[in-house]
DNA sequence: GCTGGCACTCGGGATAAATGACTGCCAGCA
DNA sequence: TGCTGGCAGTCATTTATCCCGAGTGCCAGC
């Protein structure tokens, strides 16, 4: 479940929008509760601590701002954060540094898979957060061509290429025989026949085929029929769906000094679902995507914040990139990187489909 | 840089093994140091606090019992460990609902990656410990087909079978074009020509090939040549070399209460080397192996044990399963465990091979 | 060779006190 | 009306202190 916090802009007067952009700042830099006397002498404000107590009160009430506790300064809501990111913000631009060194990530690498995880790990190291990169099932897409090899005597491996370059092999087991002459022939002839409809699609031809009264009759296409049934049935990679790297930056924050939370925070890691739930339901949105604390259940429970963009084509989104961290993230310098790497990452990809 | 302590059984009389045998097991079962008193109570003993105390410090003495401060009880030392697994430990027996388990887990997956990967999750929730399944490059073993399939107009995607059923492919990028007839006849070519050879075998054959004068003349030979030597260059399929499982499960232990030991131990655990390096070092070994704390650069560090045994044929081990923990693990149970799984998944393995 | 006893050492938990960083509120001032 | 200084009150955190218990080493006696 899914329900970012609807903000208005127009709820807060200018000073009380730069002193909620000041507390939200200091905060991530430091993590600790922000108190007026902090505020007052940090420059930006010609107001003294009581004066700024009366705005950080209204601020309070409004929702933006809490205090951990009654002797302590305050610290921003996730109402707060949200504020924040839709109307505060100010992005920092990358350097050209770390331009390059996504570019660099990007372009040297040839195979899917592998992109997938160096982009996940370079996410992880250059925001010092947790990366994640999410590759929905070929199922949803259209395949380009499928090819079979001869693996073992009863073992075939199906090759399939899907219409957006991912490539996806899957070992079939057997009781007919096949020769090479045969997969080569069954292979060109599923291709030629089938190419641009999605596995799903081509599960519902073979599956007409059979009834048609030629088919009985012709030896070699029941076992193209039976053959391309089973590679078509099951086609998960479900060890690839969502790579997580980094899980270990996220020791060294003060959110996690406490092992419970900890442990907690490891194990919803470990089981994928929930985060592929709201990274799926991301996959239709465009541009930049920011999921804060209570925004969704996963990260409701652990105070996590999640950007995410999406990568691939406009006509064919092909996953989403994106790191989560504690809702204390600079996202000022997170969003334009998660963003920037998507980008990069479609550009690459909408390269490799012009060439062919 | 792997090293066993040596331990001689004869160094201990009989109580003296008594004794720390007693002290090993309560300590691994309670995490507490152990002193005199309790050891007394525990009823193996007719012996007052006293005499215990004797003894105990007589195996200080010799090594096998350390006292973290001086009021404390005794805990063992690494060469305690050792002798304990060497000669004092009584391993228990797999529970049939255990043996059942792995059987299952073992006989219901036919790819190699994904058999690897469940392995290790099965490892990590059965032992409670991480799971690690280590699986070398198919660079040592020789290979028993190899083929090419078309995917895109200059990407070729090379499937390579060891003759141990492994499956590898790489996708390779090429200048020249290939027709599909041409990669069905090369992937023959090659398949009949060198099975049976290791790739480095193979590459320097090819590279031999293209010295011979007939080939400057035969434009398919060179392709082949071409094609070959690209597919057998840089098979290193990094990403699946080492697989970690449950690395959460270390979470609970008392031992990784401190944060600083927990961030350490992760990120050990992220760059992967050291343990390759250690559980490669095991590969010529038979049978299970067990190595503890300071008897590895890896181990010592964080207090780690590890236990492990190859799996695969005699003649061609395929890779090594086993758990990571602290010290302080359940050796008698983990022991077989281990030693269960990397013999069932031989079996299986076995079994496979003798089908063809 | 075993045992009970005694002095000594430490780590850890509990308690108390001191510290300091806040806030809220109020009265006074432009 | 809005800003400010001041003051009392609150509460987490830190520091100091003490005490207790667990365990050892050593020794004298059986």
């Amino acid at each position: 479940m899914v329900q970012k916090l609807e903000i208005h802009g127009e709820d807060l007067d200018a000073r009380a929008r730069e002193v909620l952009r000041e507390i939200v700042i200091q905060h991530i830099a430091s993590g600790e509760p922000i108190g007026s006397r902090i505020l007052s002498k940090c420059g930006r404000f010609q107001l003294s601590p009581a004066s700024l107590r009366n705005v950080m009160a209204d601020l309070e009430d409004l929702g933006y701002l809490q205090q951990p506790h009654t002797s302590a300064g305050r610290i921003p809501t996730d109402r707060g954060y949200r504020f924040f990111i839709e109307y505060l913000m100010k992005s920092h631009a990358l350097s050209s540094h770390e331009r390059e060194a996504i570019d660099d990530s990007v372009r040297h690498v040839s195979e899917f898979d592998e992109v997938l995880q160096l982009t996940s790990k370079l996410l992880s190291s250059m925001s010092d957060q947790i990366g994640v990169v999410f590759m929905p099932t070929l199922l949803q897409f259209s395949i380009r061509s499928m090819d079979f090899v001869l693996v073992a005597e009863n073992k075939i491996m199906c090759v399939i290429v899907g219409a957006n370059g991912m490539v996806v092999n899957k070992i079939v087991e057997t009781r007919l025989a096949f020769t090479r002459d045969e997969l080569e022939k069954i292979g060109r002839y599923i291709t030629t026949e089938f190419s641009g409809l999605t596995l799903d699609q081509i599960r519902r031809r073979l599956i007409r085929l059979t009834e048609q009264e030629r088919v009985q009759h012709d030896e070699m296409l029941q076992k193209t029929i039976t053959l391309g049934i089973e590679a078509v049935n099951d086609v998960t990679p479900v060890q690839h769906e969502l790579i997580v790297e980094g899980a270990a930056s996220i020791l060294t924050k003060p959110e996690f000094s406490d092992a419970g939370a900890l442990r907690k925070t490891f194990l919803a890691l470990q089981e994928k679902e929930k985060l592929i739930d709201i990274l799926e339901s991301f996959l239709d949105e465009d541009g930049l995507q920011i999921l804060i604390g209570s925004e969704s259940d996963f990260t409701q429970v652990h105070n996590f914040s999640i950007v995410a963009r999406r990568y691939g084509t406009h006509s064919a989104p092909l996953g989403m990139v994106g790191i989560i961290g504690p809702m204390r993230m600079e996202y000022a310098r997170m969003a334009p990187l998660v963003d920037y790497l998507g980008r990069a990452l479609s550009l690459k990809i909408e390269e490799e489909q012009e060439e062919r």
